[in-house]
DNA sequence: TAAGTAATCGCGAATAGTTGCATTAACTGG
DNA sequence: CCAGTTAATGCAACTATTCGCGATTACTTA
Protein backbone atom coordinates (compact mmCIF):
# COMPACT_ATOMS: atom_id res chain seq x y z
CA UNK A 1 0.00 0.00 0.00
CA UNK A 2 2.84 1.79 1.32
CA UNK A 3 4.27 2.06 -2.56
CA UNK A 4 5.04 6.18 -2.31
CA UNK A 5 9.11 5.30 -2.07
CA UNK A 6 9.73 7.35 -5.57
CA UNK A 7 8.03 10.49 -4.41
CA UNK A 8 9.70 10.41 -1.23
CA UNK A 9 12.75 10.00 -2.53
CA UNK A 10 12.18 13.07 -4.57
CA UNK A 11 10.76 15.16 -1.45
CA UNK A 12 14.45 14.33 0.66
CA UNK A 13 16.87 14.67 -2.22
CA UNK A 14 15.44 18.27 -2.94
CA UNK A 15 15.74 18.81 0.66
CA UNK A 16 12.24 18.82 2.05
CA UNK A 17 11.09 17.07 4.49
CA UNK A 18 9.20 14.03 5.37
CA UNK A 19 5.97 14.83 7.31
CA UNK A 20 3.08 12.84 8.27
CA UNK A 21 0.79 15.56 6.48
CA UNK A 22 2.78 15.10 3.23
CA UNK A 23 2.36 11.69 3.68
CA UNK A 24 -1.24 11.60 4.09
CA UNK A 25 -2.20 14.16 1.37
CA UNK A 26 0.25 12.05 -0.70
CA UNK A 27 -1.70 8.17 0.51
CA UNK A 28 -4.91 9.92 -0.22
CA UNK A 29 -4.17 11.42 -3.88
CA UNK A 30 -2.46 8.01 -4.34
CA UNK A 31 -5.81 6.47 -2.96
CA UNK A 32 -8.36 8.05 -5.22
CA UNK A 33 -9.99 7.17 -8.73
CA UNK A 34 -8.60 9.90 -10.67
CA UNK A 35 -7.71 13.08 -9.75
CA UNK A 36 -9.50 14.74 -6.64
CA UNK A 37 -10.88 18.22 -5.78
CA UNK A 38 -8.80 20.45 -2.79
CA UNK A 39 -11.47 20.29 -0.77
CA UNK A 40 -12.06 16.48 -0.93
CA UNK A 41 -8.34 15.97 -0.04
CA UNK A 42 -8.99 18.21 3.06
CA UNK A 43 -12.06 16.62 4.07
CA UNK A 44 -10.54 13.07 3.75
CA UNK A 45 -6.99 14.37 5.46
CA UNK A 46 -8.92 15.97 7.98
CA UNK A 47 -10.95 12.55 9.10
CA UNK A 48 -7.58 11.05 9.49
CA UNK A 49 -5.90 13.46 11.16
CA UNK A 50 -8.57 16.51 12.49
CA UNK A 51 -5.57 19.43 13.10
CA UNK A 52 -5.19 19.30 9.73
CA UNK A 53 -5.02 22.96 8.01
CA UNK A 54 -6.43 24.09 4.74
CA UNK A 55 -3.54 25.98 4.21
CA UNK A 56 -1.47 22.87 4.56
CA UNK A 57 -3.58 21.04 2.06
CA UNK A 58 -3.16 23.66 -0.71
CA UNK A 59 1.08 24.07 0.17
CA UNK A 60 1.63 20.11 -0.10
CA UNK A 61 -0.64 19.79 -3.29
CA UNK A 62 1.95 22.45 -4.75
CA UNK A 63 5.12 21.53 -3.15
CA UNK A 64 3.93 17.78 -5.40
CA UNK A 65 3.33 19.41 -8.48
CA UNK A 66 6.43 21.55 -8.61
CA UNK A 67 8.22 18.39 -7.39
CA UNK A 68 6.42 16.88 -10.42
CA UNK A 69 4.48 14.16 -8.30
CA UNK A 70 1.41 15.13 -8.99
CA UNK A 71 -0.61 16.87 -11.71
CA UNK A 72 -2.70 19.40 -11.91
CA UNK A 73 -5.93 19.51 -14.33
CA UNK A 74 -8.36 22.11 -14.56
CA UNK A 75 -11.72 21.24 -13.73
CA UNK A 76 -14.29 23.37 -14.51
CA UNK A 77 -12.75 26.65 -12.67
CA UNK A 78 -10.91 24.42 -10.09
CA UNK A 79 -7.83 22.35 -9.64
CA UNK A 80 -8.09 18.85 -9.22
CA UNK A 81 -4.79 16.77 -8.42
CA UNK A 82 -3.91 13.21 -9.25
CA UNK A 83 -0.64 11.24 -9.07
CA UNK A 84 1.52 11.79 -12.22
CA UNK A 85 1.43 8.91 -14.64
CA UNK A 86 4.43 7.12 -13.93
CA UNK A 87 4.51 5.26 -17.31
CA UNK A 88 4.84 8.90 -19.41
CA UNK A 89 3.36 11.77 -19.15
CA UNK A 90 -0.65 12.73 -20.52
CA UNK A 91 -2.85 15.36 -20.89
CA UNK A 92 -6.18 15.93 -20.68
CA UNK A 93 -9.47 16.66 -22.14
CA UNK A 94 -12.01 18.41 -20.18
CA UNK A 95 -15.73 18.16 -20.61
CA UNK A 96 -17.28 21.91 -20.02
CA UNK A 97 -20.03 20.28 -19.48
CA UNK A 98 -20.06 16.79 -17.29
CA UNK A 99 -16.39 17.66 -16.53
CA UNK A 100 -15.29 14.66 -17.61
CA UNK A 101 -11.39 14.02 -17.76
CA UNK A 102 -10.44 12.45 -20.94
CA UNK A 103 -6.67 11.65 -21.60
CA UNK A 104 -4.65 12.85 -24.60
CA UNK A 105 -1.31 11.07 -25.49
CA UNK A 106 0.96 13.50 -25.64
CA UNK A 107 2.01 13.08 -29.33
CA UNK A 108 -1.25 15.25 -30.16
CA UNK A 109 1.07 17.91 -29.03
CA UNK A 110 4.35 17.72 -30.22
CA UNK A 111 3.83 18.82 -33.25
CA UNK A 112 2.12 22.12 -32.11
CA UNK A 113 4.85 22.65 -29.87
CA UNK A 114 7.42 22.35 -32.81
CA UNK A 115 6.01 24.93 -34.60
CA UNK A 116 5.55 27.28 -31.86
CA UNK A 117 9.34 27.21 -31.37
CA UNK A 118 10.10 27.57 -34.79
CA UNK A 119 7.58 29.88 -35.88
CA UNK A 120 8.02 32.22 -32.76
CA UNK A 121 11.03 31.00 -30.26
CA UNK A 122 7.91 30.58 -28.00
CA UNK A 123 8.55 27.54 -25.91
CA UNK A 124 5.17 26.46 -24.84
CA UNK A 125 4.25 24.85 -21.30
CA UNK A 126 3.03 21.33 -22.26
CA UNK A 127 3.62 19.50 -19.02
CA UNK A 128 0.19 20.02 -17.57
CA UNK A 129 -1.70 20.82 -20.61
CA UNK A 130 -5.60 19.94 -20.30
CA UNK A 131 -8.27 21.77 -23.07
CA UNK A 132 -11.57 22.61 -22.55
CA UNK A 133 -14.51 21.57 -24.83
CA UNK A 134 -17.67 19.17 -25.64
CA UNK A 135 -16.67 15.66 -25.37
CA UNK A 136 -18.94 13.35 -27.68
CA UNK A 137 -21.46 12.42 -25.19
CA UNK A 138 -22.69 15.20 -24.07
CA UNK A 139 -22.42 16.58 -27.93
CA UNK A 140 -24.83 13.94 -28.71
CA UNK A 141 -27.12 15.29 -25.83
CA UNK A 142 -26.94 18.65 -26.90
CA UNK A 143 -27.89 18.67 -30.46
CA UNK A 144 -30.79 16.29 -29.28
CA UNK A 145 -32.18 18.78 -26.76
CA UNK A 146 -31.15 22.30 -27.23
CA UNK A 147 -32.24 23.52 -30.62
CA UNK A 148 -32.79 27.37 -30.02
CA UNK A 149 -30.37 29.97 -27.96
CA UNK B 1 -14.38 58.71 -29.14
CA UNK B 2 -18.31 56.37 -28.86
CA UNK B 3 -17.68 53.87 -31.54
CA UNK B 4 -18.89 51.27 -29.68
CA UNK B 5 -22.36 51.33 -31.59
CA UNK B 6 -21.82 47.85 -32.60
CA UNK B 7 -21.50 46.27 -28.63
CA UNK B 8 -24.37 48.82 -27.69
CA UNK B 9 -26.55 46.87 -30.61
CA UNK B 10 -25.65 43.32 -29.36
CA UNK B 11 -26.61 44.57 -25.68
CA UNK B 12 -29.81 45.31 -26.86
CA UNK B 13 -30.38 42.50 -29.36
CA UNK B 14 -30.21 40.41 -26.58
CA UNK B 15 -32.69 42.07 -24.19
CA UNK B 16 -29.75 43.66 -21.90
CA UNK B 17 -29.97 47.17 -20.70
CA UNK B 18 -27.88 50.51 -21.42
CA UNK B 19 -26.70 51.23 -18.22
CA UNK B 20 -24.22 54.15 -17.66
CA UNK B 21 -21.79 51.25 -15.67
CA UNK B 22 -21.76 49.27 -18.43
CA UNK B 23 -20.52 51.70 -20.98
CA UNK B 24 -18.45 53.20 -18.43
CA UNK B 25 -16.39 49.56 -18.51
CA UNK B 26 -16.80 49.33 -22.14
CA UNK B 27 -14.97 52.98 -22.88
CA UNK B 28 -12.30 52.05 -19.91
CA UNK B 29 -11.53 48.04 -21.98
CA UNK B 30 -11.54 50.22 -25.43
CA UNK B 31 -9.71 52.76 -23.80
CA UNK B 32 -6.52 50.79 -22.78
CA UNK B 33 -3.90 49.45 -24.33
CA UNK B 34 -4.63 45.73 -25.15
CA UNK B 35 -5.76 44.05 -22.39
CA UNK B 36 -6.46 45.01 -18.79
CA UNK B 37 -6.76 43.51 -15.43
CA UNK B 38 -10.09 43.57 -13.23
CA UNK B 39 -8.50 45.60 -10.37
CA UNK B 40 -7.26 48.35 -13.24
CA UNK B 41 -10.78 48.05 -15.22
CA UNK B 42 -12.45 48.62 -11.12
CA UNK B 43 -9.58 51.54 -10.33
CA UNK B 44 -10.72 53.58 -13.63
CA UNK B 45 -14.22 52.93 -13.28
CA UNK B 46 -13.97 54.25 -9.33
CA UNK B 47 -12.54 57.62 -10.50
CA UNK B 48 -15.38 57.98 -13.07
CA UNK B 49 -18.04 56.84 -10.71
CA UNK B 50 -17.45 56.42 -7.26
CA UNK B 51 -20.40 54.29 -6.75
CA UNK B 52 -19.11 51.69 -8.71
CA UNK B 53 -18.71 48.07 -7.25
CA UNK B 54 -16.11 45.64 -7.88
CA UNK B 55 -19.53 43.40 -8.43
CA UNK B 56 -20.70 45.39 -11.17
CA UNK B 57 -17.54 45.12 -12.62
CA UNK B 58 -16.91 41.32 -12.79
CA UNK B 59 -20.93 41.31 -13.92
CA UNK B 60 -20.27 43.39 -16.75
CA UNK B 61 -17.18 41.79 -17.82
CA UNK B 62 -18.73 38.37 -17.51
CA UNK B 63 -21.41 39.43 -20.07
CA UNK B 64 -19.51 41.03 -22.40
CA UNK B 65 -17.04 38.45 -22.52
CA UNK B 66 -20.71 36.03 -23.24
CA UNK B 67 -21.83 38.29 -25.70
CA UNK B 68 -18.57 37.92 -27.64
CA UNK B 69 -17.89 42.04 -27.01
CA UNK B 70 -14.59 41.48 -24.95
CA UNK B 71 -12.19 38.57 -24.55
CA UNK B 72 -10.45 36.68 -21.79
CA UNK B 73 -6.94 36.44 -21.50
CA UNK B 74 -5.37 34.33 -18.49
CA UNK B 75 -2.18 36.82 -17.42
CA UNK B 76 -0.27 34.37 -14.57
CA UNK B 77 -2.88 32.94 -12.54
CA UNK B 78 -5.02 36.25 -12.97
CA UNK B 79 -8.21 37.42 -16.26
CA UNK B 80 -7.62 39.89 -18.01
CA UNK B 81 -9.88 41.25 -20.31
CA UNK B 82 -9.77 43.07 -24.08
CA UNK B 83 -11.90 44.21 -27.06
CA UNK B 84 -12.49 41.42 -28.84
CA UNK B 85 -10.34 41.43 -31.99
CA UNK B 86 -12.88 42.59 -35.22
CA UNK B 87 -10.38 41.53 -37.51
CA UNK B 88 -11.06 37.84 -36.71
CA UNK B 89 -10.26 35.79 -33.70
CA UNK B 90 -6.76 36.04 -32.60
CA UNK B 91 -4.94 33.62 -29.50
CA UNK B 92 -2.40 34.37 -27.17
CA UNK B 93 0.85 33.13 -25.96
CA UNK B 94 1.28 34.22 -22.69
CA UNK B 95 4.72 34.66 -20.64
CA UNK B 96 4.80 32.99 -17.31
CA UNK B 97 8.23 35.36 -16.92
CA UNK B 98 7.76 38.61 -17.96
CA UNK B 99 3.44 37.95 -18.51
CA UNK B 100 4.07 39.73 -22.06
CA UNK B 101 0.58 38.34 -24.39
CA UNK B 102 1.95 37.56 -28.05
CA UNK B 103 -0.89 37.02 -30.53
CA UNK B 104 -1.45 33.38 -32.21
CA UNK B 105 -3.53 33.35 -35.35
CA UNK B 106 -6.19 30.99 -35.62
CA UNK B 107 -4.46 28.76 -38.24
CA UNK B 108 -2.08 27.57 -35.48
CA UNK B 109 -4.58 25.90 -34.02
CA UNK B 110 -7.17 24.58 -36.83
CA UNK B 111 -4.95 21.14 -37.13
CA UNK B 112 -5.60 20.64 -34.00
CA UNK B 113 -8.81 20.83 -33.57
CA UNK B 114 -9.37 19.07 -36.45
CA UNK B 115 -7.30 15.98 -34.82
CA UNK B 116 -9.50 16.08 -31.60
CA UNK B 117 -12.39 15.68 -33.12
CA UNK B 118 -11.98 13.07 -35.98
CA UNK B 119 -9.88 10.91 -33.25
CA UNK B 120 -11.74 11.56 -30.36
CA UNK B 121 -15.31 13.02 -31.09
CA UNK B 122 -14.11 16.00 -29.08
CA UNK B 123 -15.12 19.27 -29.80
CA UNK B 124 -12.26 21.74 -28.11
CA UNK B 125 -12.94 25.40 -27.09
CA UNK B 126 -10.78 27.43 -28.87
CA UNK B 127 -12.14 30.88 -28.82
CA UNK B 128 -10.31 32.07 -26.74
CA UNK B 129 -7.37 29.97 -26.18
CA UNK B 130 -3.91 31.11 -24.45
CA UNK B 131 -0.85 28.81 -24.11
CA UNK B 132 1.36 29.72 -21.67
CA UNK B 133 5.28 29.21 -21.49
CA UNK B 134 8.42 31.36 -22.00
CA UNK B 135 9.02 34.07 -24.57
CA UNK B 136 12.16 34.33 -26.48
CA UNK B 137 13.31 37.38 -24.87
CA UNK B 138 12.92 35.57 -21.63
CA UNK B 139 14.59 32.39 -22.63
CA UNK B 140 17.64 33.93 -23.49
CA UNK B 141 17.88 35.89 -20.17
CA UNK B 142 17.03 32.57 -17.98
CA UNK B 143 19.64 30.37 -19.91
CA UNK B 144 22.39 33.10 -19.38
CA UNK B 145 21.75 33.77 -15.87
CA UNK B 146 19.75 30.68 -14.08
CA UNK B 147 22.50 27.90 -14.32
CA UNK B 148 21.81 25.84 -11.41
CA UNK B 149 18.23 25.06 -9.65
C1' DT C 1 20.91 10.57 21.45
C1' DA C 2 20.53 15.33 22.91
C1' DA C 3 20.55 19.97 21.36
C1' DG C 4 20.51 23.37 17.59
C1' DT C 5 18.45 25.10 13.27
C1' DA C 6 15.52 25.90 10.01
C1' DA C 7 11.60 23.98 7.50
C1' DT C 8 6.86 23.30 8.26
C1' DC C 9 2.63 23.69 10.61
C1' DG C 10 -1.70 25.73 12.42
C1' DC C 11 -4.08 29.70 12.76
C1' DG C 12 -5.90 34.03 11.80
C1' DA C 13 -6.12 37.64 8.67
C1' DA C 14 -5.94 39.21 3.88
C1' DT C 15 -7.24 38.97 -1.14
C1' DA C 16 -9.78 37.66 -5.38
C1' DG C 17 -13.98 36.52 -6.94
C1' DT C 18 -19.11 35.21 -6.33
C1' DT C 19 -23.77 35.37 -4.60
C1' DG C 20 -28.25 36.83 -2.22
C1' DC C 21 -31.12 40.39 -1.58
C1' DA C 22 -33.34 44.85 -1.02
C1' DT C 23 -33.24 49.15 -3.60
C1' DT C 24 -32.81 51.66 -7.85
C1' DA C 25 -33.59 52.77 -12.48
C1' DA C 26 -33.86 51.32 -17.63
C1' DC C 27 -37.16 50.12 -20.54
C1' DT C 28 -42.14 49.30 -22.08
C1' DG C 29 -46.85 50.43 -23.21
C1' DG C 30 -50.33 53.34 -22.68
C1' DC D 1 -44.68 61.85 -20.20
C1' DC D 2 -46.18 58.58 -16.50
C1' DA D 3 -46.56 54.29 -14.05
C1' DG D 4 -45.49 49.31 -13.95
C1' DT D 5 -42.18 45.61 -14.64
C1' DT D 6 -38.13 43.60 -13.98
C1' DA D 7 -33.08 43.79 -14.92
C1' DA D 8 -29.18 45.67 -12.80
C1' DT D 9 -26.87 47.87 -9.04
C1' DG D 10 -24.64 48.37 -4.43
C1' DC D 11 -23.74 46.26 -0.43
C1' DA D 12 -22.64 42.77 2.65
C1' DA D 13 -21.79 38.14 3.40
C1' DC D 14 -19.59 34.19 1.65
C1' DT D 15 -16.16 30.85 -0.69
C1' DA D 16 -11.66 29.69 -2.41
C1' DT D 17 -6.97 30.55 -1.97
C1' DT D 18 -2.85 32.85 -0.11
C1' DC D 19 0.16 34.97 3.32
C1' DG D 20 2.47 36.34 7.80
C1' DC D 21 3.91 34.77 11.92
C1' DG D 22 4.80 32.51 16.22
C1' DA D 23 4.96 27.64 17.77
C1' DT D 24 6.29 23.08 16.56
C1' DT D 25 9.08 19.39 14.92
C1' DA D 26 12.00 16.85 11.34
C1' DC D 27 16.46 16.52 10.49
C1' DT D 28 21.54 17.24 11.37
C1' DT D 29 25.78 16.70 13.78
C1' DA D 30 28.51 16.18 17.38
Amino acid sequence: MVQHQRAIETLRDKGHRLTPQRMLVLSIVAGGDGHMGVDEVFRRSKEAYPYMDIATVYRTLHLFKDLGVVTEVAIGDRLHYELTDPSGKHHHMVCRVCNGAFNLSPHYLEEFRTTLVRDFDFEPDLEHFAITGICSKCRADNTANDQDH
